[in-house]
DNA sequence: TTGTAGGCGTTATCAG
DNA sequence: CTGATAACGCCTACAA
């Protein structure tokens, strides 16, 4: 019984238009409807919704976000998909998101400053009703940009009462801190480090200041502390151990600057014939999937990834709803202690 | 000299007229120095241009979606970013689609059918010109849906002439096969496989029938193999392990569906106090960074991340752009021969 | 080369 | 509770 249908056109997506006709109501009718059931009564009600799922309607997300103003999607710019140190953080963000209505879109600038400018105009551009981002080192100029096109913005993965944006996160110099300490009561001296790029990346700096905290609390010269910094990957982590062990006295820690460098250096450990802990230590910073993978078990930092995330979605939809400032908090990491370290 | 500035009002993002008005032309040729620049002269091109940067504009996304019918914007769903299956390849798809202008959207359905179909709708709502999708296993429903919509529909990590979307990818079966086959040679022939789950998953069932296909050309009685099915992760992988070699007689080999899975079996093996390779061989399928930085390294099957990321991008614009069907590509599929297997 | 004006699909205000 | 109708910001024939 197909044929003899009242399709109004050949083509072309169904519109409030159609389903207003349709369901023979007018289009705020329609618009009700979907946007405040409650306002329209039962028999009407019903009839729009047939008409809707006759037609198979869906409504249209630029004319509706051009109308209200509002989008309810949410832009995440993270440094890097590639490996999971995000992963797990941006999935609790998502679901949370999803809890109260709203999409998230994600992209990742590569750890590159210039690339995420660029994709937190095109959020903004987009109509990104709040931003997350990772980290507070950026160009001033973002945060008055931000300011003056009203965008809520988050920041995550750190802690900093005093920046521009509130932040969810932990203390990445505190944590370092606990963790080298802890590493230099258990007799290690002669500490190596091996870091991510710490310019533009206030956790790469704020963990080897608390290497060095802990050096200078702990009577050891934090300026002789030289951190080689790479770039997050297990190739560079594997070359820079291979950099350390061969120049100069060996140290009997190497401190990474996150798990996934780590596991490089153990890999560059294993390449050399080193054996892990008993000729040199290491540790990682992270806590993610592959530190519990490799032989022998990393000690690293557990970070609190989906409780931040988790957490960082129901303040920025606050900051959204309630239009009002967000409030930082402070969230611990603590360290796990595994299988790559031992005493000295 | 910020005083006396002739801002037209108190706020508000600047729009297309404010341009207009401050360079003192028409809002069409503003458009047309966005658009298409080489039809506005010279000198007025300038005028707009210091305008755009002084008024700081941005073109409003849902006007520009709604007015041109097209968003410059690409949908993917992926089964999972918690691990990085799918990033290194996504990631290249990312890069080589903003070299033409595109902007990626990826969400992850968590290897839920239900879910994924919400996000194809919620795409397509967004006004996605095109949508990259992992694997053929879905709905006919869905495909028709997107047919209806005129949404250019690639699919990625899998190849079939035969589907209702073109795909880019590699052959789960053959490759499954040849890697079988290899391991047969090797003398193995108490095999055991832990497998994703197949249902809704071509990839996963694929991978099976590969097994399956090897066994069969060589002699085994491929009944004989009955995958434990289990969710992508390190930990099930590992207690399927358990179970496999707690129950009936012990496989010379596991096979593993991927390499998150393989690595728990490893860590499985590591706990039961067995030794791979000597005890058992294990091997994996994806080779991903994990593979290389187990120990021993873990023999797999090699998929073209990058190439398929890139490729997929090309194809997918080239739908859009040129609005023709897109032609499906098999790519290759190698094995990493490395040290989580022996000969029996 | 540039300007005018209609329309894209919704929402929201204001009457009825 | 329901219906007109004016925005929303931009693109694109069509005209000049």
């Amino acid at each position: 019984m197909n044929f003899g249908s009242s399709m109004t056109d050949i083509d072309a997506p169904p519109t409030l238009d159609d389903v207003a006709r349709e369901a023979r109501v007018s289009t705020a009718t329609v618009s009700r409807c979907i946007n405040e059931p409650k306002m329209v009564s039962a028999p009407t009600r019903e009839r729009v919704q047939a008409a809707i799922k006759s037609l198979g309607y869906t409504p249209n997300f630029a004319a509706r976000s051009m109308a209200a103003k509002r989008t309810f999607t949410i832009g995440a710019i993270i440094p890097t998909m590639e490996n999971s140190i995000f992963a797990r953080g941006l999935q609790a963000f998502q679901e949370e998101l999803q809890r109260h209505g709203y999409t998230l879109l994600v992209s990742s600038s590569a750890y590159r400053s210039d690339a995420e400018e660029e994709q937190i105009r095109t959020l903004v551009a987009r109509g990104a009703d709040g931003l997350l981002l990772i980290g507070y080192d950026r160009d001033p100029a973002i945060y008055d940009y931000l300011a003056r096109q009203r965008v809520p913005v988050l920041v995550a993965w750190t802690f900093d009462d005093n920046a521009r944006a509130p932040s969810i996160g932990f203390d990445n110099r505190a944590s370092m801190r606990a963790l080298t300490e802890k590493v230099i009561k258990m007799g290690h001296r002669q500490i190596a480090m091996i870091s991510g790029f710490s310019q533009q990346n206030d956790r790469a700096r704020m963990r080897i200041l608390g290497v060095r905290d802990a050096m200078a609390a702990n009577g050891l010269d934090p300026a002789s502390l030289d951190p080689i910094e790479v770039p997050y990957d297990v190739q560079a982590g594997a070359e820079a151990f291979f950099r350390i062990m061969e120049q100069g006295p060996r140290p009997s820690i190497v401190l990474c600057g996150n798990d996934v460098i780590a596991v490089g250096a153990m890999r560059g450990a294993q390449q050399m014939g080193l054996s892990v802990p008993e000729d040199v230590s290491i540790t990682g910073f992270d806590d993610i999937e592959i530190a519990r993978v490799v032989s022998p078990e990393l000690t690293t930092v557990h970070v609190p990834h989906r409780q931040m995330g988790t957490l960082a979605a129901k303040e920025l939809v606050g900051m959204i709803e309630d239009k009002r400032q967000g409030v930082s908090r402070l969230l611990d990491a603590k360290i796990m202690d595994r299988a790559s370290v031992s005493s000295v």
